[in-house]
DNA sequence: GTGAAAGCGCTAACAC
DNA sequence: GTGTTAGCGCTTTCAC
């Protein structure tokens, strides 16, 4: 049973998967004709379509859909990039986004950053060679260095989580700078006085906490104590944050937190010491994750619609993967001030 | 400045991105050549690198990595699979996973299936057209037709976090059996009495709760009282679960959450009610999430190494592609109960 | 409505 | 060490 001598070299051998052409054979059509059946079933008779459904039912044929990609320039890929996919906050954007994709036949790569942002251009290599249709920014702010290769890859791409005076291209966000000084306000109109923010050491939270800070000092109020902690953000650095404020500022009355995660910490340190909340120290979150409400007391807290986001992230990518005109390419999502019982 | 009338059409025009041809060109070498530098460098001489790694910069070249795997049957693509990427266990298993991965050059590829498992088989089929290299799967009860199809399809599976008997090819992962035992058991060496569980309604939560059930008969105790909540856990259904054993068993002196959210939930509706933890009821949560050991009173839970498993799963898959053999299939990473304050 | 030819950008296989 | 050739599996372009 030695192979036939004479037959020439198959120079490469395939995966072996099956392929469009073999489907095509089974059915007796031309390749392209199985993936016209396929992808526009309407400019195909009835007859082919049947045939063609059948052949790929027998075989268990499915698309190689690189092959597909490499031939149309179409990957049907969108990569996110989110600075730790640990960090809660944006959790619930990359879930609607994928879910908004996935609906629309696209798939999510997910690429992190790291807060540090040194392997930024390491991964943004990785994702400019797999030509995605798309790619959405989460949270990160990049280097001119990496801004440049997006607008050179001639890449859709969509920030999110902010407002920039200066898009790259696409963006859905809010004003971080209102939400710190909606905050201000919100908590002088209660009453408090003495403000202090525990915010986590990310570009983001400094801007809120800096129109936090400018509107007290604005409405009177005295200097607002800062305590700055590492991000990611996490419940012990809130306990730790307001051990410190406790040991340093301890006539504080009230604390805007940069992630409801650091809130619950402040929460309990606060529990823990003894302290009533909101009685003698009112917490504010930032970002309304599921918990807030539920809380004991439920935290007040901003909410940032993180599904509309992604859901809108999706629409600008697909919008523009298929060659519609996106003509507003701005969208400020806004945001809101829950008043629960820390406050 | 008409075309060239003579000149053949070209029938496709290309993406327009600069190509390894244009590279080779500009090194004066040929593509392969170029190819051969940029992957192989030990392979082609020191004037060679050089020159090509010059085109390089001044080109601006990212090689096209879709095309490439087309070449090579390599995508350097590896799929997870989570139920939903909003339940927090999970996140340290991805996180783990995407950093393990991009040190090897490999991208990962985010799928949600949803706790139901209806849009199971559309992902799959989305995830194989793309010929990952690898594919993980975390905390997802597979069908009988998608197992066949991951069969089928060749592809390196790893799945994680259980450990069944009849792995698909390879896996990570512990026994969730043995993790309601040793709690049961824990609890009863603490001189805990009239048992609960706390459940999220998906199947390895309901292993454990079994296990947790079934201990518990064999130390003597009574019937361990059961609430099973909708998957994801949140603290709301925990907060609700206790209100419900409150009203159904209230001299229940410990409950076992099927998640750390949970837990905390439970915490939280005992301290709204005047319960204390743990003088008058226990609680163990399950994940050892970041805030656990810093509640008050710190969460007794059980540590899973979310890391381990993500890390393992990579190298895995990484062997795989890179055509080493994996001897060992199955790695039972383990868990521990740690105790803190709740018990 | 269907098909033939060409090629997307890269690499495996085989020379030299 | 370097090059030639032939494809990977699909879709575009053009023709019938």
């Amino acid at each position: 049973m030695a192979t036939d001598p004479v037959s020439p070299r198959r120079s490469r051998r395939g995966s072996g998967a099956v392929t469009l052409h073999d489907v095509a054979k089974l059915a007796g059509v031309a390749p392209i004709t199985a993936s016209r059946a396929i992808n526009t079933p309407e400019q195909v008779s009835e007859g082919v379509r049947k045939r063609v459904a059948d052949a790929i039912g027998r075989t268990g044929y499915v698309p190689n859909i690189l092959a597909g990609g490499l031939a149309s320039a179409r990957s049907r890929l969108v990569a996110a990039v989110v600075p730790t996919i640990s960090g809660p906050v944006f959790l619930e954007t990359i879930q609607s986004l994928t879910g908004a994709l996935a609906e629309r036949g696209y798939q999510l790569m997910l690429g992190q950053s790291g807060y540090a942002g040194d392997r930024e251009d390491a991964l943004l290599a990785a994702i400019i060679g797999r030509r995605p249709d798309g790619i959405v920014l989460t949270g990160i702010m990049h280097s001119a260095e990496g801004r440049k290769r997006l607008l050179g890859a001639a890449i859709p791409v969509v920030e999110t989580w902010d407002l920039t005076p200066t898009p790259i291209d696409m963006l859905v966000g809010f004003s971080h700078v209102e939400v710190g000084r909606a905050v201000a306000q919100f908590l002088h109109a209660k009453g408090r006085r003495r403000l202090a923010v525990v915010s986590g050491n990310d570009e983001r939270a400094k801007r809120r906490q800096d129109a936090f800070a400018a509107a007290a000092r604005a409405l009177g109020l005295q200097d607002v104590r800062i305590v700055v902690v590492p991000a990611p953000t996490t419940l012990r650095s809130g306990r730790d944050a307001l051990a410190e404020l406790m040991r340093t500022a301890p006539n504080v009355d009230a604390v805007f937190c940069s992630s409801d995660l650091l809130a619950l910490g402040v929460m309990t340190e606060a529990q823990a010491r003894g302290i009533r909340t909101p009685q003698q120290i009112a917490v504010v979150g930032f970002g309304d994750l599921e918990f807030a409400e539920s809380l004991h007391p439920a935290l007040t807290t901003v909410r940032i619609d993180g599904t509309a986001i992604g859901r809108q992230a999706a629409r600008f990518i697909v919008d523009r993967a298929e060659g519609r005109e996106v003509e507003q390419r701005v969208i400020d999502i806004g945001f809101a001030v829950v008043e629960r019982g820390t406050t």
